[in-house]
DNA sequence: TTCTGTAATTTTGTATACATGACTGAATAC
DNA sequence: GTATTCAGTCATGTATACAAAATTACAGAA
């Protein structure tokens, strides 16, 4: 953790725990002395805490954030311009040791398709080897909080796993290694609207 | 302000302000008992101002963001990436309505040539015009945090005016203008890179 | 019923005191 | 002369009390 101390860190980890569980709502509020008693911390690190998770986008004015259709769509969005821009790098600079690394986490996730936690953790793998290769941490940063977001809806999306998935992820990893920036580009891109237009059909949006 | 109360909103201002203008130095630590005593408010505002400048990028580890010449680069980059897409879209959905305001930033920029504050003001105004086409707040405010760290240093940048600028900006202009995506693209790139190179090769890195 | 204004309650914002931890610099051992 | 450790200071983290603001609940009128 880059700032703050012990009973932040605490109020942090427990505060996105709830959140990203799903065991805190989309929408609800958290009041500060509620959470500080919970933690067993006082409310200044709680308030802390908070901002910084206002900031990561899973905390809204004080509410566990619940994007709209639209505001899903802008963060996924967001995410396929940087994907697509870091797939055409990969094709032109991956080493071949990341590029077999890359492959084996899709040869893995075809293995093991019955754990799901495990396949999620090598699809988010994949992705994030490949953006890794823009060698530029704002870029890095700013896809890891939209996954963060696009993540928190993502939950129902997993488990009803999409057809194709894996397949397009072996596809990109080919065009990849064939060095082929624009079809690699393409073929994320492609990869990434459908897991878009997959979770927007999926996710209730009435509730 | 979308958060916090008065006394918040008057350390955020007042701080921002000092960082902006250069009055506070990239580097100097940011003391928060100082400025609370300075401002005429308790810490407890002035700790919230300075996360809010966390997040916006102008502060980093209580002290006024001094980026690399690397960390430059990754922000123009991030930058230049959003701003070629979002001249694409510019291109293709723009209506006549903006693209003659557009028109009409490039048209009062060449004419005030004399006035610094304001050709800075026209040409941001250039850049946001086309990045809202994007509709994408995501991608928009993005913009914004790079484009506050990136003029923290393009004040110096901006006396220097850089040759050739007004005639990008009506280059490109014109391509929108024809409905030629991949040009406003293409040209929004080379601009904003020739901005990159220049800025590096101005700034002093050694200080 | 539904709207509105006001009182009550809850929640957040602010100030402040104290605790903890980081840094500085001088004195001493080597 | 250099390294080390210890003390003193300075800045930040945390807790808490109080003030202000926002929200809710309710009463009365249209």
């Amino acid at each position: 953790m880059r700032t703050g101390g012990a009973a932040q860190a605490l109020a942090y980890e427990k505060i996105r725990e709830q959140i990203v569980t799903g065991n805190y709502p989309g929408g609800m509020k958290l009041i500060e002395e509620r959470l500080a008693e919970e933690i067993g911390v006082s409310r200044t690190p709680v308030r802390e805490a908070i901002r910084r998770l206002e900031q990561e986008g899973l905390v809204r004015r004080k509410k566990v954030f619940k994007p709209s259709a639209k505001e899903l769509r802008d963060h996924f969005k967001m995410r396929i311009l940087i994907e697509a821009h870091a797939a055409r790098m990969a094709a032109t600079y991956m080493i071949d040791d990341d590029l077999d690394e890359l492959k084996e986490t899709v040869g893995k996730a075809k293995a093991i398709r019955d754990d799901s936690a495990a396949v999620v953790r090598e699809n988010k793998k994949f992705h994030d080897l490949i953006v890794r290769e823009t060698r530029n941490p704002v870029m890095i940063e700013t896809v890891d909080r939209m996954q963060s977001i696009i993540y928190l809806f993502s939950r129902a999306v997993v488990i009803n796993k999409r057809p194709g998935l894996l397949d397009e992820h072996a596809a990109i990893c080919e065009a990849i290694s064939a060095r082929d920036p624009e079809k690699a580009a393409r073929l994320m891109e492609e990869h990434l609207e459908a897991d878009l237009e997959f979770t927007l059909a999926i996710v209730d949006w009435e509730e």
